[in-house]
DNA sequence: AAATCCACCAACCGCATTCCC
DNA sequence: TGGGAATGCGGTTGGTGGATT
């Protein structure tokens, strides 16, 4: 507090990265590993803040982000967690390892923020859990019109891309290790879903209810885990990221 | 074809928390 | 143990490109 931002030191460059930056970042993170950030600026003389290379890299070169828009499955599983969570982006990214939190902050206050004021003004509400049981409902009659058409996942679009794929071979052997110590915070439940510690006393309905009605209904009659069931096993059998990995990774 | 509007998203800012000396 | 520095996180802004007038 009182001091002045790192960023606002002379010499200091701010605005889009360029792909020369991202390759140097690049480089020096595939040899010294991501972390101690400090760092980064000082021994590959990128014109950059400690903070900016980390968010560059977490955000957009990170191996195995995947970029372009969001599947009905992962709107249902957004919706659902802020709905439980509120704007713990970084703790709902967690259930999307291959998006970021940023860019889960931007889909919800571009998409789907405006989506459920609509589903809101449509149902006339103000239950959230009867929006939002509304709104997942909607997600879910997206994902069976995917199964059936299903559309092309979203393609790499920029040269950040490539180069992040670059490092996605040193990732997965790096990635054993991090999962194992990651594994702390989550839990294997018994159907082999993974479940965050966090949500072992959280309690969910049954069923989501699509009225104030059902939901007080429903409120005695909540299952520890309907979320895990229902984000994970809706018919597709899969997870964005999750089912990615392998399952030697999954604890 | 030009001007304006709008949606999207990369990046920054500031506060909170954690780390380290 | 306290204070400064580093890191993490959420809110916000500004640039850009596509759509509309």
């Amino acid at each position: 507090m009182g001091r002045p931002p790192c960023c606002d030191k002379p010499g200091i460059k701010k605005g889009p990265w360029t792909p020369e930056e991202d390759l140097i970042l690049v480089s020096y993170i595939q040899e010294h590993g991501p972390g101690n950030w400090r760092s980064v600026p000082i021994n590959t003389g990128l014109l950059r803040c400690s903070k900016s290379c980390r968010l560059r890299w977490t955000n957009y070169l990170r191996p195995g982000i995947k970029r372009g828009s969001f599947t009905p499955h992962e709107e249902g599983i957004i919706i659902h967690l802020q709905a439980m969570l509120g704007n713990k982006w970084a703790a709902i990214a967690s259930y999307l390892p291959q998006r970021t939190d940023n860019d889960i902050k931007n889909y919800w206050n571009t998409h789907l923020k405006k989506k459920l004021i609509k589903l809101q003004e449509t149902l006339g509400s103000h239950n959230p859990l009867a929006i939002e049981a509304a709104a997942v409902n909607t997600e879910f009659t997206g994902v069976q019109l995917q199964q059936q058409h299903p559309f092309s996942s979203s393609t790499y679009a920029s040269s950040t891309d490539n180069i992040s794929r670059l490092l996605e071979g040193w990732m997965r052997s790096s990635e054993k290790n991090s999962m194992q110590s990651s594994a702390i915070d989550i839990k294997n439940s018994s159907d082999g879903l993974i479940c965050h510690e966090e949500f072992c006393d959280v309690k969910f309905p049954e069923m989501m209810p699509a009225t104030a009605e059902a939901v007080v209904e429903v409120e005695h009659n909540r299952s520890l885990t309907f979320l895990e069931k229902w984000l994970f096993d809706d018919g597709t059998g899969q997870v964005d990221g999750f089912m990615e990995l392998p399952s030697d990774q999954l604890i």
